[in-house]
DNA sequence: AGCTTTATCAACAATGATGTCAATAGTAGT
DNA sequence: ACTACTATTGACATCATTGTTGATAAAGCT
């Protein structure tokens, strides 16, 4: 007490504010895999960022703020991957589909874009923030991939809805592995970690198998309990 | 202060420890879906149970203690539901498959159940609770549901990577689909509500296709850009 | 009726997290 | 060097949440 003015001899270390917003973010990030949503608490954060609470309050507002930015910062990562998958094969030859899946379910299943989307879906279904830029940006990927995925080369293009749903099905399967992959790990189903590529390479055969039938009818009346329709093509190869 | 006794005039109502209980884990599983995990605070959730937050302390221990067993009781739900689906059809005739996943998907994409995953996903990996029974559980039920996938009425039984690539598609697409679902909504895929039994039946479709052709190898050097095998040999038994 | 048990609650205490503020110390520009 | 700007910080203030306590009231039992 009675410390008026002892000249602090304190080594303060001075960032550019995107570098200390960067750290902020990285050990954000750290924490939220380490230690769940509990680990984001702001002094815990800045400790491991290597500044004081105050500090980031000062960089991100409140501890609001530094929420929102760490959701902007991972879903942009999280579109940047997604995009440089998709970007990766651009004339999408036949087989190429079985690569991309397996990247695809590499980039969707991963633990950080896990821990995005369960944080998103335990938060309010209002969080404030606004994902109107992502939203129409995921929107024209998505439209990329399906007519990449429609058409191919010199093959007749695809039934619509065979696309939509086989697009669907890939990306909730992946998302999905992504959250349930401790739990499958558990259950001895997907246990050794190469299963992951082998199981989107699978599901890649699966969908190529299906694509090389006769368009199929889809499904047409599927509300009732028996789905109706045993025989949907009249072919069987 | 010197409120020694003013005879309280108050009317309470007295409830026995289990109805007590369910009221505070009905009204936080509700706060749950509306609120997210912030919706937990012990005094909320007791107000929207008509009792004080002392009460809800008084049968639960702590506030982790109603947060255990909120996860306790989400999961034995879930866990009803999913042994509802797999009783449903005793014999499992070929075609009753899709039903069974239709079912399996409209079970596991619920939205409580997308909100169980998130929490457990989102928390610590180590969230102290004690899941070792319902591990065992689940993972007898699994290989039920394994088992009466493989073999049917009749036909030779069914590779088993078959049935279980087939089977992690369908439960981690069930549950990638109630957590991206209101994404894959605003993206335009999959908007309607009849649209999920679709999908259902759709990928019911796609398994059984596959079941009809020669058992495959699987993917067996999946971790090559190009997954190469067009032809399988069918050696693995 | 009395007695015992315990579910209930208001009030208090303890803890912790968030946000504010004034002062300090780097950095750049003059 | 001096100045302006601002990133940084310790200390404080504020608030919310959790947990405790003693008393009270509802129910069961003899």
């Amino acid at each position: 007490m009675s410390k008026p003015a002892v000249t602090g001899r304190t080594k303060r270390l001075r960032r550019s504010p995107a570098e200390a917003r960067a750290a902020v973010l990285d050990a954000a990030r750290a924490r939220l895999l380490a230690h769940g949503l509990e680990g984001l608490k702001i002094t815990a954060v800045a400790r491991d960022a290597g500044m004081s609470h105050a500090t980031l309050i000062h960089h991100f507002g409140s501890s609001l703020g530094m929420r929102d930015a760490l959701i902007e910062s991972m879903t942009a990562e999280l579109l940047a991957e997604f995009v440089a998958v998709l970007d990766d094969e651009a004339p999408m030859p036949s087989e190429r589909l079985a690569a991309m899946l397996v990247k695809l379910f590499a980039t969707l299943s991963d633990d950080r874009h896990a821990q995005l989307f369960a944080w998103l879906t335990v938060e309010p279904p209002q969080p404030g923030i606004d994902t109107g830029d992502y939203d129409r940006t995921t929107r024209d990927l998505l439209a990329l991939l399906l007519d990449r995925v429609r058409r191919r080369d010199g093959a007749p293009p695809l039934d619509a809805d065979i696309t939509r749903f086989g697009v669907v099905l890939a990306v909730t399967s992946a998302v999905g592995l992504g959250m349930a992959r401790p739990w499958l790990s558990r259950m001895g189903l997907l246990g050794e970690p190469g299963d992951i590529p082998r199981f989107a390479a699978w599901v890649s055969e699966l969908l190529e198998s299906r694509r090389q039938l006769a368009t199929p009818s889809s499904a047409r009346n599927a509300s009732r309990s028996s789905i109706g329709n045993e025989q949907l093509k009249p072919e069987q190869r």
